[in-house]
DNA sequence: GCAAGTATACGACATCGTGTCGTACAGTGC
DNA sequence: GCACTGTACGACACGATGTCGTATACTTGC
């Protein structure tokens, strides 16, 4: 399996760490708890410590203040996901996913108009 | 939020509903533990009562025996978990989350094919 | 070198969802 | 009325999660 599923708290690191490469831990603490409560800096150090130890973050131990990078891109851990989700519901094919909302006029054309950019791109190469 | 996120077993039984519309809760327990060692009985019945709180299972109380049925299309259900991975990720585009597969050569050509016929039938429209 | 401040490591706890079982109650057929 | 089957649901163990507190390590200024 890829990736794993993440929680609220873990994904809210994550995003950090997507938009900004390379972050202190005091710095996603700030980030995530406007209202530093002073304990809060253990919670993010185990944030931080669980999301490494499932391999979705890095940190550069050689500073003193440790540096948190993400291991996967944004767009790396959603295809992820969409595939796990795939695995699990439709026998690992996207299509019958994307094939429901298409009918319930749930998709944006902006987003139509990607997917196609997309295939007809894959099909050049 | 379309529908709520289903664990393995829970999953097992919507599986279940999903190709035999309309099952009693012993059809359920008998496909889901062959090895039926008599007190799963009530397992089955919690599950398809925890299902029917989430509105994923409804049941027909006339009958002596309860009958059993899903609210929902299994594309129904892929699709809103589809959609939900969308809006916790990527803003609710689906783009983004097919992109990286794309890239990594992860879809089958008959997917790419089958979500190809998709959008133009959609454009059509 | 030492004190103070900051970081890190991690144990501990409450909470929640899940899977499981057992027991109590209701309905049916003989 | 009794036996049997089905239903309702309380209860428990387990794991993941979010949170905090404490102990230890490290840097800095003197």
């Amino acid at each position: 399996m890829p990736y794993p599923a993440l929680a609220n708290a873990e994904l809210a690191v994550m995003e950090l760490l997507w938009d900004d490469e390379g972050l202190t831990a005091r710095a996603i603490r700030e980030r995530l708890y406007p209202n530093q409560t002073k304990a809060q800096h253990g919670t993010v150090q185990r944030l931080l410590q669980r999301l490494e130890g499932k391999g979705l973050v890095e940190r550069d131990r050689n500073p003193p203040v440790h540096v948190f990078r993400a291991t996967c891109s944004r767009s790396a851990y959603a295809g992820g996901q969409l595939e796990s989700l795939a695995d699990k519901l439709t026998g690992g094919s996207i299509a019958p996913l994307v094939t429901h909302l298409m009918e319930q006029k749930k998709l944006r054309p902006a987003d139509i108009q990607r997917l196609r950019d997309l295939l007809n791109k894959g099909d050049a190469s």
